[in-house]
DNA sequence: TTTTGTATTGTAAGCGCTTACAGAATCATT
DNA sequence: AATGATTCTGTAAGCGCTTACAATACAAAA
């Protein structure tokens, strides 16, 4: 069932009946009115496809997403779905896992397909999106990254300000009176470093009465535990403790807790992305927000300035806020 | 760029561009070596569309979900676009929020676009598929329903044994030797109410030695502490209490645990899902589980069947297993 | 009535590819 | 050298649509 189809039954040119579909051109009452009795009695659908060929668009956009069950993420592909799908667009979701082989196959598949923006959330793509066989397809479309830096004039991008997300969490628990502040370091991430940078620059510029030092633990609750611990059981003054994850910061207070310790009372524990860990935990962690549905609606407003062939390469900073909860 | 230019270039004819690029019919070395010489260096993409257009297919399923930013609707999606992933498919993602209205438009934009499946999760189509406007669209392409039935020849689907996951809850409760059951109703879907049916069925099978009664409460934390503080309050007797989710179960464990309740020793507590709320819980909960990825993987293999011409109408029921926590 | 302008409709090209078919080239066989 | 079989390559049609342009119809103005 064909446009062809629809014209001949009707009994006009296809040229009509796509100007009745599209509702573009001239066309007489009467001829509608045919057109569209028989349009709607035969359950016609246009196709997309064919329309693509002609206007060189399928009216989609490629997430690519490091893994859609992180509920971060998954907030974000929700988010830049529901902007795109009121206007039209259709999206393509990609788990990529994070590794260079699939990202790049998944950018051949979207960009074969010819998607009219890709967005990309995760930050693989600091490190391999100047290879040139990388870069040859980011080039094929409109491209923006969601925490992360790419220098093509196709391509915008939204920074996350880690370091003063860290300073947020410091300016925090200084101004309760804390005095010896930890940051757990649990992950090796370019993210995760400039959240400790932030930390230790926050502290100095508070000169010396605040003392910042860093411990590194593994990435996990049980992680976060043992850093408690270790703090704990080497006997050093702390009474605040800053972590780069709330995963991290779970553990962290649990075992202060298990410990006797009274939060914030005696330690001040701060989280970061004020994910459901965060909520979760008893008492509720204070964290730092990065806001993901805010930063993936910022994403999908350069996205759509590119695709309106306004040019791109510009790179907004997003600032974090604090979370205030009742580790603090 | 495209195959012509290629051709042009290669100094060939565009059919043996396409014989080189799909690797089909038969190249001298010579000749392919020359094609693929350009076709490296030009960067050349193949359009997508253009096949699409020849083959009626762009190589993609829709997966319509109520909201990925659930959990078990994120662990799903995942499993399905990996699946499809490694088989060279993509995946469009739709979230409808679980209205008709938006299904329909997600429904009609997928088979304008062709879509070589469509995966329905949740449960609205129970309801609406009926209708002649949705099911002329979902005559399109083979679909598959997770959760639930549709009636049409090109449709399977994944039916999840809710009353066996409820009998399984109680069957588990009463072999500890509980005697008193509650079932605590939390939602109004069909899913909630073959839970309950589950439950007050598989209390009578063990006869008089086991009550079983059922009270309502609001679908949240806050209404599962609210359905145990009414139980205590009521000074009802009971030992057991079967919830219709993980996140009222959440509830009731607090409750008890405030009013100094001892889980399981007093009361044994299920909740269902196994949800994260489930893990997050302390003690962490019994549940049931009807395993998202495995469902998800049956999804994916009825669709890929009718994919290969198949017929459809198979109907799979899943059994949930027991996850066994620290609340039984 | 003729002319001019406007509203309506149709014809045909072309989007980039696959593929059936035909033709050319090569090779083995007689 | 001629024939047939085989391998290789090119031509052209067609996928379903949009749209530029041509053609026609019709109404108003001259």
């Amino acid at each position: 069932m064909n446009i062809y189809d629809i014209a001949k039954e009707a009994g006009v040119s296809i040229a009509t009946v796509s100007r009745v579909i599209n509702n573009k051109g001239t066309v007489s009452d009467a001829t509608r009115a045919k057109v569209e009795a028989v349009l709607s009695r035969s359950g016609y659908t246009p196709s997309a496809i064919a329309r693509g060929m002609v206007s060189k668009s399928m009216r989609t956009v490629a997430v690519l997403t490091v893994d859609i069950r992180v509920p971060h993420y998954a907030q974000q592909a929700y988010t830049i779905e529901q902007a795109f799908s009121h206007r039209g667009y259709e999206v393509i979701l990609c788990n990529t896992g994070g590794g260079k082989e699939a990202t790049v196959r998944y950018l051949r598949a979207v960009t074969e397909k010819q998607v009219d923006g890709i967005i990309l959330v995760g930050s693989v793509f600091n490190r391999i999106g100047r290879e040139p066989e990388v870069e040859a397809l980011l080039r094929q479309a409109p491209v923006v990254l969601a925490n992360g830096r790419l220098d093509i004039p196709n391509a915008s991008s939204v920074l996350l300000d880690d370091e003063s997300g860290a300073a947020l969490a410091v300016d925090h628990v200084t101004a309760l009176g804390k005095r010896n502040l930890w940051y757990v370091k649990d992950l090796n991430t370019a993210s995760a470093l400039a959240k400790r940078d932030g930390f230790i620059k926050a502290c100095e510029r508070c000169g010396d009465r605040v003392r910042g030092r860093v411990i590194e633990t593994e990435f996990s609750i049980e992680g976060g535990r043992h850093a408690a611990k270790e703090l704990l059981r080497s006997c050093r003054s702390f009474d605040a403790i800053i972590c780069g994850e709330d995963e991290t910061a779970v553990g962290v207070v649990k075992g202060l807790l298990s410990a006797g310790v009274r939060i914030p009372q005696d330690v001040a524990v701060t989280g970061y992305n004020n994910s459901i860990f965060a909520s979760m935990c008893e008492p509720r962690l204070t964290s730092i927000d990065n806001k993901p549905e805010q930063v993936a609606l910022m994403c999908v407003q350069l996205l759509e300035r590119m695709m309106d062939g306004e040019p791109g390469g510009i790179v907004e900073v997003f600032k974090p806020e604090l979370a205030q909860g009742w580790t603090t």
